[in-house]
DNA sequence: TTTTTAAGTGACTAATCACTCAACAAAAGT
DNA sequence: ACTTTTGTTGAGTGATTAGTCACTTAAAAA
């Protein structure tokens, strides 16, 4: 098994749980099983491990909800598929999108989010966009500000159904969801 | 000057900028320029500071949003009130609010989000919400669902006037921002 | 085989932290 | 005037924490 796997794990489960200010290094590489100074061999610093997680959690998000985009081929099924990608993954991950959500708007995500690889998954993200704009397809307005709101719907529907998990699976609920969402991109 | 008031001005300055999990109580009594010990005078510990510093801006977030209501008789243009409201607030106060995203997303919301006063203002929220789906003036969904689709919206809006500045005043962007948020509420 | 490099341990430490407390100052009561 | 209550201080304390280090084990490289 690969401690610094099992240490971003427990990193993140208690993280959720207890919140970063109140997860000494020590709880982590004790829930993960593993020696306490291991974590500094593969963290230089306890900030490091934080902002390693936050950018493999966000890449892992950002891969996923572009996936299988070209099994797809009308305009508008690619985007529903790109929304369900993003609440799927957020269900199926729940720990790793509550702690998105708890550092997305922390400082320490201003450190990370100029990370590369990030930069350019959201730039592909955004030409995908631009494009559905250019083809009017959605709303003529800045593709960041629609991307926004996109990521906004789709965050509290997630917490909608974290609350609520028997409406994960009723269509009806899903289909008005759906509504929703792409009323308020129309053009 | 009140001090109880100068550290909670001065611990949402400070939580904002480094994050709860690295501001010690030293720092934030030396910004707020008073002793250590008055800290805990006030509060009986920090996470203590921490709940009535979360309890006091979501309550005065929640009244903002509802304020002069009664100055508007078109239901819709009750509804547009509220969503300007709401993000006239979080522009005006943004430390207070960029806290509220930190926290809400926390484990010590949970502490704290059963605290009557908020309730109630939500309670009073939702009537309004369900008010309006009843007269089919909104989608026919769970009134839970759609304060969370608003809440949703007006935070990546708020996120994206942060970002530019210069559309705060731009009529068009407004309009349009509205349409958004309205189209996705339409029945 | 021998040497070098990497993975892993856990007791240890220096620093930091949340919180206390004895002393004092200023109102507020009486 | 005197007493009580409330606000305020900052040095001090014990507990906790991030991070180190001397050392062990395992695996590559030479």
């Amino acid at each position: 098994m690969d401690k610094r796997e099992l240490l971003l794990e427990a990193a993140t489960k208690l993280f959720v749980e207890r919140g970063l200010h109140a997860t000494p290094t020590s709880a982590i590489s004790k829930e993960a099983g593993v020696s306490a100074g291991i974590l500094f061999h593969y963290f230089k610093t306890k900030d490091d491990l934080i902002d390693e997680l936050y950018v493999s959690i966000k890449k892992e998000y950002t891969s996923s909800i572009m996936s299988d985009l070209d099994k797809i081929h009308s305009d508008l099924g690619k985007l529903r598929l790109i929304w369900s990608n993003s609440w799927n993954w957020a269900i199926d991950n729940d720990l790793k999108f509550k702690f998105l959500l708890q550092v997305d708007n922390t400082s320490c995500a201003e450190r990370v989010k100029t990370h590369p690889e990030i930069i350019a998954k959201y730039e592909l993200f955004h030409n995908l966009i631009q494009e559905y704009v250019d083809k009017e397809l959605i709303k003529n307005m800045d593709a960041y500000f629609i991307m926004g709101s996109m990521f906004g719907l789709i965050t509290s529907m997630v917490s909608y159904l974290t609350q609520f998990p028997d409406k994960r699976n009723d269509q009806l609920f899903i289909e008005q969801a759906w509504e929703v969402f792409s009323n308020s991109l129309r053009p």
